[in-house]
DNA sequence: TGTACATCAGTGAACGCGCGTTCACTGATGTAC
DNA sequence: TGTACATCAGTGAACGCGCGTTCACTGATGTAC
């Protein structure tokens, strides 16, 4: 009876053991990373691992950087997913409340899963450039996320974007207008660019805990970086008391 | 008369030849990161590119490690240095200036040496790990910088420390209060807190400028970059008018 | 000023290593009749 | 249900490569008398 669904449906036991194996060679891809740094993956080692031949893996990837390319899309998507799921715990209403939530995720996340930050946000892999055209759509899902809760809290009148002065207009690249016509479109440039600066103001704070010096100096960097996202947010122009009534 | 002199003073020709293959190995090998990435740096390499042989390079670095320690106090060095000179070009009295100052030195230098920037800030070198001994001081040096500047502008009642959260007390780590013992006993530790925070939001924005995503997302990152920082400044207490009178 | 010795820079061959990738192959799993 | 064939996963040996590091050495540069 089981046995008798179309192959269509069923997946055979061969393309079960495929999307085990191709799972494995990334577990224990990324763990290599996490433990060595980038430029530390290694084919042959994970054959070993594994128990296997290295030409096998050649099966599932047709070579080094494929393998990296697919390392990277997953991480942007998990880390995508990450901050999806920690603004969904937050009403849509309750704009500062998702932004502030997202900001915790995305460290919870950077902080659990270094390697993978660290592919996509650190130096890259020696010898290896991510094929933009691959990569860039999953970079732009964290950006969009940011962007269009933003774009909510503006809408709702709860942050004022006229308190920061991002120019109104500034060229924007080949990837943000992509990015704006999917979550958006005929966004003002500006919300953009507000998003962007403080985006990458979390972002810089989250390079300086992982990769950085930032430890040396501070101890309690968890509370550094309530402080550091609060201020942000007030960069951003989300309302100061909505903002003290949360933290509180 | 020239030769005349005592040998402590005047440097023999093998102390100056030695000097100058220093810095040759140095540059070559700076240069050999900016093109492959951290990981790309090979001892053959150097030597071959110099044309001598490979096992020459131990009169000068007793090894691989020892190389790149060096390369990381130089990036350290060069960028307070950078830095300081920036400073210096403005008014004591001109906080703001000042503050202003370092932050696009910092960039510039960060744009101009990407391959330092990488070594200090970003992912490891495969296999490799800054000893915290050697390499802390220098890092300090360029907070220290930034956290001086600050601490003057509060004194002189330029910037409002109150403006912002940061927790007033916070536990440091091992390196701050060698740091503010430094550059100004008994700060308060806010103050710190404070030009941390914005400190890694400056380096968070040259992160995603130069290791990232951002310039698929903006093509005009100067103009973005200049409202990063007018915003971060707000965030650190400076009086907007002030800062308004010097971006028009 | 000239000689004897010590220091140091650089040579060149060799070491053992791990790497990515290819290739002809065996054997297992699926498919069509 | 059983047979014949096609597909695919994995084997194992081999390729050429570049690497960091060691070692006994030669020759140049400095130093002391």
């Amino acid at each position: 009876m089981t046995s008798s669904l179309p192959s269509d449906i069923r997946p055979t036991r061969r393309d079960r053991n495929r999307q085990a194996m191709l799972t494995d060679i990334k577990t224990l891809a990324r763990q290599q990373l996490s433990e060595g740094g980038p430029g530390a993956l290694s084919l042959r080692a994970i054959a070993r691992q594994i128990g296997t031949a290295p030409s096998a893996l050649y099966r599932y990837f047709a070579n080094y950087d494929d393998l990296l390319s697919a390392l990277c899309i997953d991480a942007y998507d998990a880390a995508a997913d990450a901050l999806i799921a920690a603004r969904d715990t937050q009403t849509i209403y309750d704009h500062a409340g998702r932004w502030w939530a997202i900001c915790q995720a995305y460290r919870r996340w950077a902080l659990d899963n270094t390697a993978d930050f660290a592919l996509i946000f650190g130096t890259p892999v020696p010898g290896y450039q991510a094929p933009a055209n691959v990569t860039g759509p999953a970079a732009g899902r964290i950006v969009a996320v940011a962007l269009q809760i933003y774009v909510g809290a503006v809408a709702a009148g709860v942050a004022d974007p006229n308190e920061t002065q991002v120019p109104e207009s500034f060229a924007a690249g080949e990837l943000l207008p992509i990015l704006l016509g999917e979550t958006a479109p005929n966004l003002p440039p500006q919300l953009a660019g507000i998003t962007l600066t403080a985006w990458t103001s979390v972002l810089g704070y989250l390079t300086a805990e992982i990769f950085g010096s930032l430890n040396q100096l501070v101890a309690d960097t968890e509370t550094l970086y309530q402080a550091h996202i609060r201020t942000i947010m007030l960069g951003m122009g989300f309302d100061p008391l909505t903002l003290d009534s949360r933290n509180s």
